[in-house]
DNA sequence: CATAATTTTTAACTTGGGTTAATGCCTAAA
DNA sequence: TTTAGGCATTAACCCAAGTTAAAAATTATG
C-alpha cells in the first residue's frame, strides 16, 4: 500500500496528552494526521459556546482541514485529543505534488477521496432524513463501541442534539 | 481539461423531459452524467412519502451515486430533470480504469473529489451548526437564484423541512 | 476514604417546526 | 374566461427537543 508507506516514510510523529489541541479553528493548518493511537474530536464550537461534533477519529483514520488546504479561510474545526495521542503529520501538499508523479500513489488517493465522499454522504443523508432518536438507534447499530470510547454529551453533539435530549432518547427507546 | 475531454469523447448524450427520471433508489447505475443543461434533483424518498432533496444539479455539474458504484446495493436516492435535460452519460468503471494508466486525468479525478469533499462537508457544518432559518438564511445569501429555479416546497424540502415551515421561516425573517 | 469535579438524569417550562386542513393564488389547458 | 391542479400561506393544535436549574450518579483526586 503505497499511500500508508508515503505517510509513514514521510511523516513526522507527534504525540499529544489528553486535552490538547493540535489544532484550532481559524488556524493555518494544511497538513494531514494519521492517527496511530488514541481518540480525538473535531468539532465547532459555536459563538455561544455550544459545540458540534464533526466527527471522531480513530487509529487508522485520516483527518486534515480541506478547507484551510483549499483556501485561505483557515480551519473552520477544532481537532482534540481525548487521550494522549500518537499521530504521523505530513503536509498535504508534499503528498499532492508527489501524487504528481506518481500513478499508483494517485490511485490510492482517488480510493481514499471515493470512500471520503461516501462517507460524508452517508452523514448527509442521516441529518437530511433521520430524526435525532433514529440517528441515535442508526448510531448504536453501526459503532456500539463507540460509546464506550467517550462520553454521552459528546455522542449527543455528534448527533447534533443537547445531552438532555440524548438522555431523554434514550430513556424513550428502552421503554419500547 | 483532460475530465472534460475525456467526458466529451467517452459520454453518450442522453435527452430527458421535464419529470422523467434518469434513476431511481434501488437502481444499480453506475454511470456518471455530466449536466450540459437543464435543472434536476437527487432526492431521498422516504416510506412515509416524504422527500428530502439531497442537492439540486445545474450545467456543468457532475452527479452519479457512489453507492451504487461502490456496493451491490443500489442507489440510494432519486434523479429526476425538473426541466427538459441533455446530460452526457459515461460508465463510471471506464473512467476509473482510465486513470489508472494516465496520470494527468488521475488529478483532475483527485482535484474534483476534493472539491466534492469540500462541498459535503460545508453541508454537514450547516445541518450540524446551523438552525433551519439559519440555513435558509445561508441559501439565500450563497445561491439565491436557486430560488429562481425550483418550487419553494422543493427548496424546504433541500433544507430539511416541511414547505409550510418554510412559509413561516419567510414571514419571520422579513418581519426583522 | 473523603471530597471535589464531571457527567447524567430529571423536572418544569418554552419554542420552533410538524401536521392537518382550509384558503387564497397562479398558471395552464379547454 | 372558466376551471382544474399545483403552490404558497395561514391557522390551530401537537410534540420533540431546547433551556435552565437542581439532583443524582459517576469518576478523579488529594
Amino acid at each position: 500500500m503505497k499511500l500508508k508507506a508515503f505517510l509513514n516514510d514521510y511523516g513526522r510523529r507527534v504525540t499529544y496528552e489528553r486535552g490538547e489541541h493540535v489544532f484550532h479553528q481559524g488556524d493555518l493548518d494544511c497538513f494531514l494526521y494519521v492517527i496511530e493511537c488514541g481518540v480525538l474530536k473535531a468539532y465547532y464550537g459555536a459563538s455561544d459556546g455550544k459545540e458540534r461534533v464533526k466527527s471522531f477519529l480513530l487509529r487508522g483514520d485520516i483527518i486534515g482541514s480541506l478547507k484551510s488546504i483549499l483556501t485561505t479561510d483557515g480551519c473552520r474545526f477544532n481537532l482534540v485529543c481525548l487521550d494522549d495521542c500518537s499521530l504521523l503529520k505530513i503536509e498535504f501538499d508534499v503528498l499532492y505534488k508527489k501524487s504528481r508523479d506518481d500513478l499508483e500513489l494517485s490511485h490510492e488517493i482517488i480510493d481514499f477521496l471515493i470512500e471520503f465522499g461516501l462517507k460524508k454522504e452517508t452523514r448527509e443523508y442521516e441529518f437530511l432524513c433521520l430524526s435525532p432518536e433514529e440517528r441515535y438507534l442508526e448510531l448504536l447499530k453501526k459503532t456500539p463501541h463507540l460509546f464506550d470510547l467517550v462520553s454521552q454529551n459528546e455522542i449527543a453533539h455528534y448527533l447534533g442534539i443537547t445531552p438532555v435530549g440524548l438522555s431523554r432518547i434514550k430513556k424513550r427507546v428502552q421503554s419500547k
